[in-house]
DNA sequence: TTGTATGCGTTATCAG
DNA sequence: CTGATAACGCATACAA
């Protein structure tokens, strides 16, 4: 019986003095070229050409060198590898909030494209902090992530300033700064508040509401921006009494709060900022015995898959959330392959449910 | 104006050819300690004591070379500091979807204890494929992760091999494997089963049907189980026509398969495996006039948020997602420092909502 | 076909 | 107080 045929036996153990508990810890260590080198009776060097296949290594070595590193539960290290190569393969990826299911599909589009060429993700957490936000961004270069995805940022001046020091290429996500950022991909937040409104429009309603938000200002400002579009290119005045964003510390918190307002305001339908928004509405509305869509129509943005399961259902404006995570990968990769690339901006589509319908009455 | 004021002077750019296109690639390179030590005149080891506030360097030099690396826009390289120090302050975590709000919460538990001490996460997603989900566990590995925590792994044999070469701390969270695993956090499936159960029976309800899951078989198994034993306890006999598991490719694809059987059984209420498959239920039971609680009541598992928002709202058990992932990251760092753990179970809570009632009449 | 030397960025040990 | 050297794990240019 070969030694190599007892695993146990290859197995190494360090010690390690943890001071706080004047204990020595022992823990296993991981297997490297240089021990399987050893055992071998060779040199490492030829165990690195032989474990990548290398042809110029004797077919014999090279299957003896294979299988004792199998035995020996030989993983490589990505560690020294990424120093050597000055490559990670890793893109990081920042989201305001890792479990809010609208980024969650976001990342899995991004991740479809990167596996397809061996990328992984590193996903950091902004929880919608701005300060955050560059110290997360910062972790992830000190990482050496190969690049930076971001959603949501506020590139306001500050930032752009932290963001000279990060050396690999960055795209954006929804990018809720004012200045120009060459990277970016978004939906297209204006046609996309158009349609919501003008939906709610066609449906004969003349008072519809907007319930805003304060933490995406851009895009907040597209779709009420659309909204105003819609209404002008229906010739029907707007009130501005009409147009709010109420206090809450969550989307749905905010959505409740809309209810009160929106009866003062009189108005017969709402178009939220997102679903979150409008299911926090409707769940109020449902509490106060106020019908929808029957005395207060309701459409959301975003089509998360929960507006399929609310009742009534609701009716929104889908935005290609998988799609945008592909996309932005896909420039990712692609800046760091020298090619050029174009900033993208991508199409919505009215998903028409039962929250919506023909106006009825005016409210109270 | 001393250089350092300027500084592009610093910006190092270095190229590389692509193949494909047979272009010269510009890109920028991070700076590294050798670079400030060139251009300060010292050796590279002082900035790195400098840098880290070694009481030993003259404190103006300290300053001189704080100021510089500041201003050369200097990140350390985690990649080199984990190569020297064999480890990455990385905690690998494997889950079934990205997407799922279920291990978002858990996720977002396990970054709450770990950022406190100044850990990070790397996501792995295992896309509830067995296959696929040791090659993640490998790859993290490969990257050399502190330890490792595993969502729903199926620890059969196979694995059990295949987890042996890997040599840091694995933490499982709800293990679906039937082994023994040492580290391994759960929820008390048994009594959740029975408190639902128990709720339904309370209700008055005889006719009890149970929808169970192919892909969570230890899980699924609990709360049958503790179904059976709440049946047991209020002394009413079971129908094996009452418990089963639909066709289908998602949770809520197998709530709406489950209707048709349900009617044919004549049950009056239904214990569903989550909240997932229960709102796939009520919303083919809205769209076949079947009126929920009244006509059928309806419990699910897990509390997702979602539950609060669907109607009626969903009566359900709550599980402690959020903590179930802040004793997994806690016993996985504690694993690291040598501290003793012990297996836990963490008790499930009764939430009732709308979607439950007293039992009314049988259906058809 | 295999071995030797070097370097990736950083810190620790030992000299000066 | 500061500098030279080695080491972490791996791959490659160069020697043998």
């Amino acid at each position: 019986m070969r030694p190599w045929n007892a695993p146990s036996k290859w197995e190494r153990v360090n010690t390690k003095l943890v001071s706080d508990l004047n204990i020595h810890l022992e823990y296993r260590v991981p297997v490297t070229i240089k021990q399987i080198a050893a055992v071998a009776g060779v040199c490492h060097t030829t165990v690195s050409r032989a474990l990548r296949g290398n042809p110029m290594i004797n077919a014999n070595t090279t299957a003896r060198i294979k299988q004792l590193a199998e035995e020996m539960g030989y993983v490589p290290s990505a560690v020294a590898l990424s120093l050597r190569s000055q490559k990670t393969f890793t893109i990081g990826m920042v989201v305001t909030s890792i479990s809010d299911p609208f980024f969650g599909r976001i990342v899995e589009g991004a991740e479809d494209v990167a596996r397809k060429e061996q990328y992984s993700i590193f996903l950091g957490n902004s929880r919608n902090d701005s300060e955050r936000e560059i110290a997360v961004v910062d972790d992830l270069y000190r990482r050496r992530v190969d690049a930076i995805i971001i959603t949501s940022l506020w590139v306001d001046n500050q930032h752009h300033k932290d963001l000279e020091r990060i050396k690999v290429p960055i795209v954006l996500i929804h990018n809720q700064g004012d200045g120009e950022f060459t990277n970016s991909i978004a939906v297209d937040d204006v046609e996309g508040g158009r349609m919501a409104a003008a939906h709610l429009l066609g449906l004969g309603h003349r008072r519809i509401a907007f319930v805003g938000t304060p933490d995406q200002p851009k895009s907040n400002r597209q779709r009420l921006e659309g909204y105003q579009i819609a209404h002008q290119q229906a010739s029907v005045a707007m009130d501005s009494a009409l147009c709010f964003t109420p206090e809450g510390n969550s989307y749905e918190q905010r959505g409740r709060a809309a209810l009160k307002h929106l009866r003062q305001a009189q108005a017969t339908a709402v178009f939220c900022y997102n679903d979150r928004t409008a299911v926090g509405l409707m769940s109020a509305c449902r509490e106060e015995g106020l019908p929808v869509p029957k005395e207060l129509a309701v459409i959301g943005f975003d089509d998360l898959e929960l507006s399929r399961y609310v009742t009534p259902s609701l009716t929104t404006i889908n935005q290609p959330r998988f799609k945008l995570g592909q996309t932005a990968m896909r420039m990712a990769l692609d800046l760091l392959e020298g090619k050029e690339v174009q900033d993208q901006v991508l199409p919505c589509a009215l998903v028409e449910r039962e929250s919506t319908a023909a106006v009825h009455a005016i409210i109270d």
